[in-house]
DNA sequence: ATTATTGTACTAAGTAGTTAATACAACAAT
DNA sequence: ATTGTTGTATTAACTACTTAGTACAATAAT
């Protein structure tokens, strides 16, 4: 897991983020165990209760259980999953219609402005 | 102009912008007078000080410059309006990309995605 | 029973953003 | 000269986020 933080926004919603993405992408499977609390705070460079923090809201969204004293999963209920990549990817895309309309673009612009990006804008 | 703040982001960062998006759309032309720091802030429903930070920041950026005791103004210069709009624009295609990928999803298609949320999902 | 590992809770201190209130500086309009 | 409008600066208080340090609770492993 690499992680990296930007200024301008609380470090621990960030962490929400990279884990919502990493779960979805299957870095994490479902029923994996995840580093403790203090390891993975280590791991991320943050203060343990940041990391808490973070890992007690994806609990609370369903996508982390706690066994007491044995440490943290990822949760097996595939609905969940499912449901957290589906509202992920649609508010990424949303998200970029709403700024890029308010730039000016119209729905076709974006689009063609996206494909063009893929094509042309190599990394 | 119309104003609205999530949580958990800086607001003055959300106003720089906002107002980026204002000048890249044309709300504000080139030259265009904008409203004193003290109602934009009644506006916005923002401390004034709050307001203030913003619009230095935009300053610092190019996008405004002040005339002392009359007032701030949009900059003329195209050359900052273009390269402002472009970069804006890039990123928030960028950004997509990245999260997506991280995602897991591939160029294709999060390109796919994009046509499909632009015909299928109306607003 | 003891130990180690886990999550959890608490207090204190520091930093950043926000609001509030006030004051000053520059200058156009009168 | 006076007034009003503009941007700017300063101080204090409040909240949220972050770190640091410490302690407790539960239980698997020994």
């Amino acid at each position: 897991m690499e992680w990296s933080f930007k200024p301008g926004q609380p470090i621990y919603t960030q962490i929400v983020e990279q884990m919502k993405l990493s779960i979805a992408k299957g870095v994490f499977q479902p029923g994996d165990k995840i580093p403790a609390v203090r390891d993975f705070a280590l791991e991320a460079a943050v203060n343990p209760n940041t990391m808490q923090r973070a890992l007690t809201e994806l609990e609370r969204d369903g996508l982390l259980y706690t066994e007491r004293t044995n440490g943290r999963f990822v949760t097996k209920e595939e609905e969940t999953l499912d449901k957290m990549r589906r509202e992920l990817g649609e508010d990424f895309i949303r998200e970029l219609f709403e700024n890029l309309e308010k730039m000016g673009m119209d729905k076709e612009e974006i689009v063609d402005a996206v494909a063009h990006w893929a094509k042309e804008v190599k990394k």
